[in-house]
DNA sequence: ACTTACCGTAAGTGATAGCTAACAAAGACC
DNA sequence: GGTCTTTGTTAGCTATCACTTACGGTAAGT
């Protein structure tokens, strides 16, 4: 969750969202360079959102569906939550004003 | 998004998930200051993630449900994009090994 | 074996962000 | 009116973070 804080990241994220990648074609198109991509993908891995396979020269990395799907939960119960805090609100509002 | 990168500002917007509070009530729990908490509010407010509204002396905190449902759009969009990459993914790999 | 391509890591730097302390403002209560 | 409470704002400091440059290592191609 603190992964996906920086703008950086985030669009390493959403570009890994069409399919594995590897580090110079991320860091193509990005207005950084390669080893701060480099960085990033540490971090985001360390997190565990992406997952790295070596291929040939070169090293692709995926979107780890764990880290995702974790991300995913915790804002489904979060939203639930905030739904019945805002449910519970507009009860007691109805009650104030018959 | 970047907002939530914060885990002290994730802390007060799971506090407030539980229903309005005031900044004193915040900051009591939390180990920091209470203008800490004030600044904090102040980004969770630009980001259209929290409203207040004032009330006598103090003035009460709530989740905003718009911010909210952005997100919880934006990682539903995104949960999509990576079923389908890892669907076709997976596709290619039984082509490779038949 | 040599070169080229691709990647990770270390060191160093500049900037941003979060925090505290201090002050100012506004309402409630006597 | 005076005092207390609650909150927002500012200045200043410290630490963290993102970035670049430079280097070393590994695999493929010649």
């Amino acid at each position: 969750m603190t992964a996906l804080g920086d703008p950086t990241r985030r669009a390493i994220f959403e570009r890994l969202a069409d399919g594995p990648m590897a580090v110079g074609a991320i860091a193509l198109g990005l207005p950084v360079s390669r080893p701060a991509v480099s960085q990033h993908l540490k971090v985001l891995k360390q997190a565990g959102l992406v997952s790295d396979r070596p291929v040939a020269n070169r090293r692709l990395y995926s979107l780890d569906p764990r880290g995702i799907e974790e991300i995913h939960a915790y804002f489904d119960r979060f939203w639930n939550r905030a739904l019945r805090a805002f449910k519970t609100a507009a009860e007691q509002r109805q009650e104030e004003t018959p």
